[in-house]
DNA sequence: TCCCTTTCTTAACTTAAGTGAACGATTATC
DNA sequence: GATAATCGTTCACTTAAGTTAAGAAAGGGA
């Protein structure tokens, strides 16, 4: 398992064996069961996610419904607000599947900045690059129409669609689970004729 | 003007004086009129922008029209992918009002990250909150009908309201200027009764 | 100041998403 | 294996956004 994070990192910096084994007593590998709630609403909570396998998905509950707005699959990771801000989470964190995770906290990080500064850079990196990933997702989320959406996942994150339920999907989309069932049905009928 | 800039540093870092002077030396500093086009779609570039007084705005050309997906005002900064993927930019950037920029270059930070290391801190720190801050605002604009985000939009940034043409913030919203028109007109109806 | 361009509003019509409800189908539970 | 719960689809209806077009208002330049 290990190895997977090691590949991962060894595409930013180049580990010494000293430099992964600290990273390996850290001890911050961890499983978890489909279903299982790795943070709730009004919790708080310090936590950094980084998804080795399986997957985890961030959902509000609003007016008694769940409004999926993010997954993480493979080599994905996720830092809530509360490492940042302090506050209660506004949201739920939960596995999609039976899943293996880092789980890493701000103390730690800390430490092994101190020791290792190029995880610091790797971080900067990192983190520039998913705010520039991200930045186009909202773009290009913005100038589409729900079906360009589903057009577009469909395309990019194939998987996603196999492995996740549709009205987890719709809200991810902006829709609601009836809007993308008759959308897909659209989708369809055109491609038939 | 560098003490806008310098004091947005300090809530990060303490800089001495010796470090202001690196900062001031770099001659990042560059006025420009409104409407001034910073960057077109195609071209390559490398610089990030912060703004220290004024408004930019990003923008698609998509099917001859004007898509706009974020303005950056006082104290906000951007970076487009360039600087990471170095491919043509898909957008452009333009200044909505006149407008002082601070315009930085790679090889820029590479230099002060050497001899600074507090600033690399400051940059990982700042890219980490923009993530945080930029997810929010993407699960709410998920969560949201175009009526509620532009209602939200009142709230958080009624000054982007008054500086920013109608038809730029449409796209903003994810709708059409004559929807927003007529989704402002519903909205004053409402207040009205 | 006048003219031209750009921006905003309104309206009528079309298209698609929201809503509420019903019905299978699939999954989980006992 | 029967039963209940969850999930996906479909339908009829409502509401709001997209589209096309026209005209009013505002802004900029000569």
């Amino acid at each position: 398992m290990e190895k997977l994070l090691f590949d991962f990192i060894s595409k930013y910096i180049t580990l010494t064996a000293d430099e992964e084994k600290a990273l390996i007593d850290l001890n911050i590998f961890r499983s978890f069961k489909k279903g299982t709630l790795l943070l709730a609403e009004g919790q708080k909570s310090n936590n950094g996610y980084f998804v080795l396998k399986g997957c985890i998905r961030i959902y509000y509950m609003i007016d008694g419904e769940e409004k999926t707005t993010a997954f993480y699959t493979e080599m994905e990771g996720f830092t809530p607000p509360g490492v940042v801000d302090k506050k209660p989470s506004k949201f739920y964190v939960s596995c999609v599947e039976d899943s293996i995770l880092t789980i890493s906290d701000p103390s730690m990080e800390e430490e092994i900045f101190q020791k290792f500064p190029k995880f610091e850079t790797m971080c900067r990196v990192l983190s520039e690059e998913l705010l520039v990933k991200q930045q186009l997702d909202f773009d290009t989320f913005k100038t589409s129409s729900p079906e360009q959406r589903y057009l577009k996942l469909l395309e990019n994150r194939p998987d996603l669609i196999q492995r996740v339920p549709q009205y987890q999907l719709a809200s991810f989309l902006g829709i609601k689970p009836q809007s993308l069932s008759r959308l897909r049905a659209r989708v369809l009928e055109k491609n038939k004729r």
